[in-house]
DNA sequence: TGTAGTTGTCTAGAATAATAGACAACATCG
DNA sequence: CGATGTTGTCTATTATTCTAGACAACTACA
């Protein structure tokens, strides 16, 4: 009762489209893992059933993706692609917890802004009524893959200038110091999984139906003040979180 | 902040496609509840900055899928989609749990035979060595809507005919009484839930990245000797499952 | 009854996706 | 070097998707 399933036409979704879920797939269950490379464009097409040409496109779209790199008259080869585990702690830093595991790691700013804060923003970084907070939205690094996308809130008091300070440095860790605060502490993590949305594909260059890991998370200052809360989405194939007690 | 976020050209997605799927979810979130209606054809194309063509091929879509009813001269309805609970309790029938939500409840058997038991079986049947068994694959209906698929294995030797009486009755408790057995109890019923694949996706006319509850379920006889153990995907969108103690 | 608003259908053309074949460019190995 | 196997590029053709516009058919309501 088993069925070999094939490509379906006539789906809304492109037969390129199709073929590169099905190959990203099959990396992920180790299915070339002899060879460390995909089978030749030609025998792809006949195990598809389609054009090599249709085969070209897929291969194409992964390669943009940085999930294989083919180089010509030789091969398809499967990039490592071992997934980096980011510890949770007290003392979490994104690019210390992922550094040693990737080349260069690094958050780059997409969008940022001051502005009042929301009833939850208030709630959870303990500001007045009606106080302001600075909105950092950013996208994390790792190895040249983006492998998060978050949302921050800082009281808008004391980090006027984090978005400057984020971008100038590429960490948040390092702007948190230029605004005259040296360390900071973990005080709350939770964590979930959904379906990315379409802004998160876009930002993490995901597929759709793709896997988030959401965490919310808030820090402190030493004095126990709420200093940043964020809310972090990682691509689930690309991450994993490990809870350290 | 906010992204407005249009469909996306050259994707490898049919631009219907992804407005079916924004519809849908739109539906999902309540966004139409006020008229219970969608906008008309025109509007959509303008929203999605499409041809009102495509916006009718994404309509139609929804409309074989059952989600929406489009009638000429007065416009698209939301058809109710509430979640059918299904009560798992020992004597967890699936016409009798669901009877009363839904109008019209069977099952039709979409493969059938008899062959060795595989060792998961025979471990889960309590089956000596090289029994045979019965596997039935089905897919369960309420309301006109496909809201399982279920693969299921009987001891060949007690319920060689359960595929006759199930296609023949559209029900399980009534194919056992037909073969004999007048009462059976669930013994353990385990849930999970998973992206369906193409199978399920397939059977139960499901999007790419829908989700499925499997419910991977024993049922033994009065004396206590199982008599059927199955693994039934629900569609999370149309069957919640309500545990009863 | 008639008007406005809506969906259904038809035609035609443009843009995109897929197929097909030929050959060039490159890597590897004997 | 030369043979083989691979990817890259080009042209051409067909199929599918999307756009565009016109008009018919239908509903609802005044």
């Amino acid at each position: 009762m088993t069925v070999a399933k094939s490509v379906e036409r006539h789906s809304g979704v492109a037969l390129w489209r199709q073929i590169a879920d099905r190959i990203r797939v099959s990396i992920a269950d180790g299915e070339f893992d002899e060879t460390g490379m995909l089978p030749p464009a030609f025998d792809l097409a006949a195990r598809f059933g389609v054009n090599r040409h249709t085969v070209r496109a897929a291969v194409a779209f992964l390669a943009e993706e940085g999930l294989v790199e083919t180089v010509q008259g030789h091969g398809t080869t499967i990039l490592g692609r071992d997934k980096l585990t980011l510890p949770i702690s007290k003392r979490t830093r994104f690019s210390a917890g992922i550094g040693g595991q990737a080349g260069a790691v690094h958050i780059r700013v997409v969008a940022s802004g001051t502005h009042p804060a929301s009833n939850d923003v208030i709630r959870l970084l303990e500001l007045p009524e009606g106080a302001d907070c600075v909105e950092i939205e950013e996208v994390g690094f790792a190895g040249g893959r983006a492998v998060s996308c978050s949302q921050h809130f800082f009281p808008a008091d004391r980090f006027a200038a984090m978005a400057e300070h984020i971008e100038a440095t590429g960490s948040i860790t390092k702007a948190f110091i230029a605004c005259g605060l040296p360390d900071y502490l973990r005080k709350s993590t939770e964590i979930s999984a959904r379906h990315a949305d379409a802004r998160e594909r876009d930002l993490l260059k995901l597929s759709p139906g793709a896997i988030v890991l959401e965490a919310r998370a808030i820090n402190v200052d030493p004095d126990g003040k709420p200093v940043q809360c964020s809310r972090t989405r990682f691509s689930a194939d690309r991450i994993s979180l490990k809870l350290e007690v």
